[in-house]
DNA sequence: GTGTGATCATCT
DNA sequence: AGATGATCACAC
């Protein structure tokens, strides 16, 4: 069963991921009719790419949710053995012209983490092994969107006064700014110190592997 | 280059 | 070992 055709509920979404819990990754394979292949080196979005087969999002790579009309995002988290994530999740690109103004109500990761679908997936061993965990369909508490809200706007304020090089991955609580980029070479837009308009690496928004090992905590600690 | 899907690989 | 900075593939 190739689920092609898009979900047009919440539920039917929810219900499809929850028919693949349980696969291995190969038998999500068999499938779809795809080739496992012998590791991620140079496949890393395989595993995300193939759960957005079988869910049905439109395949594409447009600034938005995966699902818009229902307004989900789906998210696969690799994680391990005991359940907690093993890599922080990006989100999306981070803005870097045009941001003063810019309201955390309009912010592209606000929308896109309004509303979440989490599929784990077990991390480690043999690729084609790993198993397709139990799905979480999750929205940020008060207390995480105050959080991820008051670091979006840190990272903003940073940005539009030009102070680009102030920014590390160690700024953030829950959310975090990183390159993300084909390489450390890459430049895109960004404004400079005197509002001028500059290049500068491509930078993209993720969450902390403590923030998401929370949140999966919190919601499937009461199994 | 931009933005999607992310994990890799090096440094601390 | 965990986190940070770098990187890989693909569509357009």
């Amino acid at each position: 069963m190739i689920g092609i055709k898009r979900p047009e509920t919440e539920y039917e979404l929810l219900d499809r991921a929850w028919s693949i819990a349980g696969l291995t990754l190969e038998e999500l394979a068999l499938q779809l009719k795809r080739k496992v292949p012998e590791n991620l080196l140079r496949n890393k979005g395989w595993v995300g790419e193939m759960l957005e087969l079988v869910l049905g999002a439109t395949a594409g790579s447009k600034p938005e949710p995966d699902f818009q009309h229902i307004g989900i995002e789906l998210k696969t988290i690799p994680v391990k053995k005991n359940g907690e994530p093993k890599e922080s999740t990006h989100v999306c690109i981070v803005p870097m012209t045009e941001t003063q103004g810019l309201n955390w109500e309009d912010a592209l990761v606000r929308q896109k983490l309004a509303r979440v679908l989490w599929i784990p997936v077990e991390v480690g061993g043999d690729l084609a092994e790993r198993r397709i965990g139990a799905p979480l369909l999750w929205s940020p508490s008060h207390e995480e969107e105050t959080l991820l809200r008051a670091d979006w706007e840190e990272f903003m304020e940073l940005i539009t006064l030009g102070d680009l090089d102030q920014i590390t991955a160690h700024l953030g609580e829950a959310l975090q700014i990183r390159p993300k980029a084909a390489n450390s070479h890459a430049l895109a837009g960004g404004i400079g110190k005197l509002g001028e308009s500059i290049r500068t690496l491509p930078r993209g928004f993720y969450l902390r592997t403590s923030f998401t090992g929370a949140l999966l905590a919190r919601h499937y600690h009461c199994y």
